[in-house]
DNA sequence: TTGAAAGCGCTAACAG
DNA sequence: CTGTTAGCGCTTTCAA
């Protein structure tokens, strides 16, 4: 363990007081000669010193300048793309975002979450279905570490960014119903969160209007929230006899293509499919999927400036933040074949 | 902002010196009367006490428990797949992992390695093509902090997680060969890392053993090493008149059988393509890719224990840990038609 | 132009 | 049983 330069070490070399070398070295060190600067940048580079941060943010009271971001699963594209929107945010103001993938598990989420705490991050970004408001508040306690809360959350408070869940369901509805299409089918996952909930409703209710109905016992099939639940499920649709089906989000519609697709069923001839995401994944699968857009990377920077701005400006009050969404056509999805 | 509650409060609270409450509170308090260690405990809930981490680790010269990762980018399937890999493990040991997209973008790199080391990371996982052992070192400088090198890097040495490359391009190669196909195309990177070149190397040898020869002016395509570069060189690999294609990767392979989709040609029944990954976007392509696979999650796991072992063991030895890879079959390569 | 000294919040000898 | 003292590496008065 080769020790680490410290600013001494520096001092010592140069022969000078450390005094002069944190001066210098922070841009403060207009009163010294240009030799002594030269000498000690000439000094720093060689032996390759960086200041420790501890010493510093302990000193300056800086805070942690880093911010957690706890989502589901890192490897989705969806997370994946919203957490590079994050970090992109996070640079520029040359915070570190803490990136974290619960996997869905309430226990690993809360440790993560305590994990954090302690090392003082000055803010939090939550996307996470099995945490409310309340387990949130619990964990962090006394302090005052703001946080943006990040779709599916079942929250009915707190500041957040959010899409327009309820008007993509109604897209997704009324873009089947110009199809067509009159007996639907609707992929749900197991666990309704808020996000969830709008879409749906806001599918059944435009179905509604265009006079459809949705036969929750019968056409609402629920399935994990991921590929592999669409897939499972494919079983399920085709017994619901269903010309179309909305799934709630993109995975599980590319799953439940696929699971179509191995039983014979052609999408979009037989039964047309609509996701809800846009991840960049649907131009890949084939047919192509038609979905809900959301503004993927938008929603991270979105998240990462409000929480920077609410760590800054250090307001208590409630904001949201909207971001639209629209209708992608691909090829998942035609018209209805009279039979 | 409310104020932080310090160890001084604590012991002004309890009528007590900072050394008392920071023995009990660190379970080293067992020589203090259960009274004042009770005090002591109720003060701290009361108050929401929670150590400063900063303060701490710089006394006790603990590490930070991070560990950089430092990735091209975390949205794709493969390198967010890596990550939970290197993030199972960390956890496992209560490090934390600082996760980093930087983009291909060699300033951007440097710069979140800087930042990391300020932070007194205890080691480092690097998946870089642009960087060199060397520009590592240099910005390493004189302390010694571990690294671990994947994938994609230049370096001839230094400790690393790699798959073998070299029989991934034979394997890709006399797949193609015993489907009978002759007349083959190679889809390459514009900037060859190590792993490429293996690949590629692997690849032209094997083809060479079945009397197949690849005309390096005509039958290798370069494209950037993404799907949108493997779309864009479809037309190219058309005009090499092959009958099957080696891409380097399986985002350039899947955007390559869209491109040659979009211009009207077959896959496999024209032109069957191959990939290199197995990334688990594969499987939901149509047709699904057959690919060379590497074990991802593994490769993950692999370099974190690979990591955290020179960390704690403080060996300087370079190590290479090495990982199988096998073909996979689907349904993107098919037997040569005659024509 | 420079440096000595104080101190950030905490822990760890070493004395009582 | 408990407190005193001495730092960790750094920045910042304040004095020279």
């Amino acid at each position: 363990m080769s020790k680490k330069v410290t600013i001494r070490d520096i001092a010592w070399l140069a022969g000078v007081s450390v005094t002069t070398v944190s001066q210098i070295l922070n841009g403060k060190g207009e009163r010294f000669s240009k030799k002594t600067q030269d000498k000690i940048f000439k000094l720093r580079d060689e032996y390759g010193y960086v200041p420790d941060f501890n010493a510093r943010s302990l000193i300056l009271r800086r805070s942690s300048s880093m911010i957690g971001v706890l989502v589901p699963n890192i490897s989705s594209p969806f997370f994946g793309t919203f957490v590079e929107g994050v970090q992109e945010v996070a640079q520029h103001e040359r915070m570190i975002p803490l990136i974290f993938s619960a996997n869905r598990n309430a226990e690993l989420e809360q440790n993560y979450l305590s994990q954090m705490l302690e090392r003082s991050i000055d803010g939090l970004i939550i996307a996470s279905a099995t945490m409310t408001t309340d387990t949130i508040d619990k964990i962090i306690g006394a302090r005052d570490v703001p946080y943006i809360l990040f779709d599916q959350n079942y929250a009915q408070e707190g500041t957040r960014v959010l899409t327009d869940d309820y008007h993509g369901g109604e897209l997704a509805a009324q873009h089947l119903a110009d199809l067509g299409h009159r007996k639907i089918a609707l992929l749900e996952p197991r666990e309704l969160s808020e996000n969830f909930t709008q879409r749906l409703t806001g599918f059944k209710d435009r179905l509604a209007k265009n006079n459809i109905k949705l036969d929750m016992a019968h056409d609402v099939v629920r399935t994990p929230l991921s590929r592999q639940g669409g897939y499972d499920a494919a079983e399920a649709v085709i017994q619901t006899g269903a010309t179309a089906a909305f799934a709630g989000n993109d995975d599980m519609a590319i799953g439940l293509m696929r699971g179509l697709s191995e039983r014979g069923i052609k999408v979009p001839d037989q039964v047309s499919v609509i996701g809800y995401d846009n991840i960049y994944l649907d131009e890949y699968v084939s047919p192509q999927l038609t979905t809900i857009s959301q503004p993927i990377t938008d929603l991270g920077i979105g998240a990462a400036k409000m929480l920077l701005n609410k760590i800054h400006s250090d307001q208590t009050q409630e904001q949201i933040q909207r971001f639209p969404v629209e209708l992608i056509q691909r090829q998942s999805t035609a018209r209805l074949h009279e039979a």
